[in-house]
RNA sequence: GGGUCGUUAGCUCAGCUGGUAGAGCAUCGGACUUUUAAUCCGCUGGUCGUGCGUUCGAGCCGCACACGACCCA
C-alpha cells in the first residue's frame, strides 16, 4: 500500500478488490445460506454453553460485516443479514490458512459467507465458530461511524440504503409500514373485496381537488396527468360489477413538499356496494383497531406526545358540532353565513368566498383539525366541498361523508357515493365554474365517468386512506420522510 | 412563500475575542487465541457547503447563493 494514498480508504478497498480479480471471480455466486440469523437465535439463544457444546450441525451464514475485532491469531465479526446480527468466530488454527490470511484483508461492510456450528463464547453470546469462511462482496466505502451510525438526515434521505444498513429504527420502521400494508390487504381480501390496478396516467386528473403533474405520451402526441386519485376508476369498475374492489398505490400531486406532504404519496382506497359510509365508519375502526394491534400488540400507540387509543368506536362529530364546540358558539347559529364571517373576523382568518359550505371548511381546517388528538370521526361535510359524495336524504346541503382525524392530521376520507348521473353532472359543473373562475384544483368534467353512472352504479360507499400518514403514526414519526424510503429531495449540485 | 438554525476528516462532533485546523471512531503500521463501542503503541488523513466582500490576517464578521432541519402560512 505504499505508494496509495493511505487516506483514501476507497483507494485501499480498491487495491484489495484488484487483488481479488488476479485470484479469481471477485465477484463469486452461489453459495447458499441454509439459515437466517434471527432463526438461529430463535432456536438456540435461550440454551446455555453447554448445552449448546452438543450441537453440531453445519451452518452457512451470509452478511455484512459490521463490526471486526482482530486479536491476532483469532478475531470476531459481527455480520448482519436481513433477520439481524449474529457474531463470528474465527480462530487460525481452526481455518484453512489462506483463509484465516484472507479475512485480515476484511474491511467493515463487505459481505462474507461463514461456515460453522453454533455456541456461546465465555460471555455467553451466542456465536458462529466457523471452519470455512470466504468473501462475496467487497464493499468499495468505508462505513458511517459504527457507534453513532448515519445521522445526518439529508444523507439518510439521499443514502437511504446506508440508512438502512447503519439504523436500525430506520429498519423498522420500514417492516412496520409493510406490517400495516399486510393487515389492510388482509381484512379487506378476508371481507372479500377484490385488488386491483388503475391507471396511474390519465387524460383528465379528476377525483380529487389538487394540482397533477403533467406529462407527455409521444406516439399518441396527448398529454398525461400523473393522477391525482384513482376514484372514478374504482367506481366504474362496481358499475362493471366488481362490488368490492380496492387498491392500494401511488397518487401524485403537484403542490409544496412538507413534513405532511410528499409529492408522490400511497393511498388506499376501496368502495363497497351496497354500503354507506356508517357501514365504512364501523370497517374503519376495525381496521385500525386490528393494524395497531398487528404493529404493536395493543391499541395504544404513542405518537408524539400524545397517548392515542385505536380501541373503537371513536369519537364522531357532526361538522358543524365540531366548529360549533371550538369557538364556543351553538351549532344551530352556524347555519347562518353572517356568523361564520364573524367567527373567521374573530380568529383573524379572511374567507373570500360567499358559499356556506366553504366558509365552514375553512373553520374546520383552521381552528378545529389541529385539536382533534384521538381518532374522531367528522360527519356531515358540506355539499359544496364534496362534490362526488351523496347528498344527505335530511338537508341538501349537507353530505353523507366524513373524514378521520388522528393528532390533527386526516387521516381518511369516506362518502356514500354519489350515484345520480344528473346530480353528479350538476356537481362537475360548478366545478367547471370555479375552474373559470381561476381555481386551478377544481376537478374537471368526466364525460365517460357520467356515462358509467347512467349504467347504474348500484348505492356504494367508498374511502381512502392515507398510509403514509398512518405509518407516521403508527411509527411515531414527525415526518413523512421517515415513512417514505426515497422522499422527493431537490437535486445534489 | 416567511422566520430560525445547520453545513468543519469517510462517520460522529469540538473549534475561545478574527491570529499556523482538533478529538473519538474508521483507515494505515505494530502487539494480541473468548472479544464485543475490544485493548495497547505508533502514523496518516482537511477545497472548513459555494461565491463575493471587510481585514495585515476569515472556519469565525458581512452579503448572495445551494442543500437540509425545525417552526409558521
Amino acid at each position: 500500500m505504499n505508494e496509495i494514498n493511505v487516506k483514501d480508504q476507497s483507494a485501499v478497498r480498491r487495491e484489495k478488490l484488484k487483488q481479488l480479480r488476479q485470484n479469481g471471480n471477485a465477484y463469486p455466486n452461489g453459495d447458499k445460506p441454509n439459515t437466517t440469523i434471527s432463526a438461529l437465535f430463535e432456536r438456540y439463544n435461550e440454551l446455555d454453553k453447554t448445552a449448546l457444546e452438543a450441537q453440531n450441525t453445519t451452518y452457512h451464514l451470509a452478511g455484512r460485516i459490521m463490526q471486526y475485532r482482530q486479536m491476532g491469531k483469532a478475531a470476531f465479526i459481527h455480520i448482519q443479514d436481513y433477520t439481524g446480527r449474529l457474531q463470528i468466530y474465527l480462530r487460525k488454527q481452526d481455518l484453512p490458512e489462506e483463509e484465516f490470511d484472507q479475512s485480515k484483508t476484511w474491511d467493515l461492510g463487505d459481505i462474507i459467507f461463514v461456515t460453522g456450528h453454533i455456541f456461546k463464547t465465555q460471555k455467553g453470546e451466542l456465536s458462529i465458530y466457523s471452519n470455512h469462511v470466504k468473501l462475496l462482496t467487497k464493499s468499495l466505502h468505508p462505513l458511517p461511524d459504527k457507534y453513532h451510525g448515519l445521522t445526518d438526515k439529508e444523507a439518510c434521505y439521499r443514502m437511504r440504503y446506508l440508512d438502512l444498513m447503519v439504523n436500525k429504527d430506520t429498519q423498522k420502521r420500514f417492516k412496520v409500514r409493510s406490517k400495516i400494508i399486510q393487515s389492510i390487504r388482509q381484512t379487506l381480501i378476508d371481507a372479500d373485496f377484490l385488488e386491483v390496478e388503475t391507471p396511474m396516467m390519465h387524460t383528465l386528473a379528476g377525483g380529487a381537488t389538487a394540482k397533477p403533474f403533467l406529462t407527455h405520451h409521444n406516439a399518441l402526441d396527448i398529454p398525461l396527468y400523473l393522477r391525482i386519485a384513482p376514484e372514478l376508476f374504482l367506481k366504474r369498475l362496481v358499475v362493471g360489477g366488481f362490488e368490492k374492489v380496492f387498491e392500494i398505490n401511488r397518487n401524485f400531486r403537484n403542490e409544496g413538499i412538507s413534513t405532511r406532504h410528499n409529492p408522490e404519496f400511497t393511498m388506499l382506497e376501496f368502495y363497497q356496494a351496497h354500503a354507506t359510509y356508517e357501514d365504512l365508519i364501523q370497517l374503519t375502526e376495525q381496521m385500525l383497531e386490528k393494524i395497531s394491534m398487528d404493529v404493536s400488540g395493543s391499541t395504544q400507540i404513542t405518537y408524539a406526545d400524545y397517548e392515542l387509543n385505536f380501541k373503537g368506536p371513536y369519537i364522531r362529530m357532526r361538522m358543524s358540532e365540531a366548529v360549533a364546540k371550538f369557538t364556543n358558539h351553538e351549532e344551530h347559529s352556524l347555519h347562518s353565513i353572517d356568523t361564520l364571517k364573524q367567527i373567521a373576523q374573530a380568529n383573524q382568518l379572511s374567507i373570500d368566498s360567499d358559499d356556506w359550505g366553504v366558509c365552514l371548511l375553512e373553520l374546520f381546517e383552521s381552528i378545529v383539525e389541529k385539536k382533534l388528538i384521538q381518532p374522531t370521526f367528522i360527519t356531515h361535510y358540506p355539499r359544496s366541498v364534496s362534490p362526488l359524495a351523496r347528498v344527505s336524504d335530511d338537508n341538501p346541503e349537507l353530505t353523507d361523508r366524513f373524514e378521520f382525524f388522528v393528532a390533527g392530521q386526516e387521516i381518511a376520507n369516506g362518502f356514500s357515493e354519489l350515484n345520480d348521473p344528473d346530480d353528479q353532472r350538476s356537481r362537475f359543473e360548478m366545478q367547471m365554474k370555479a375552474l373559470e373562475a381561476g381555481d386551478d384544483e377544481a376537478m374537471p368534467y368526466d364525460d365517460d365517468y357520467i356515462n358509467a353512472l347512467e349504467y347504474g352504479l348500484p348505492p356504494t360507499a367508498g374511502e381512502g386512506i392515507g398510509i403514509d400518514r398512518l405509518t407516521m403514526l403508527m411509527t411515531n414519526s414527525t415526518t413523512i420522510r421517515d415513512v417514505i424510503l426515497f422522499p422527493t429531495l431537490k437535486r445534489v449540485t
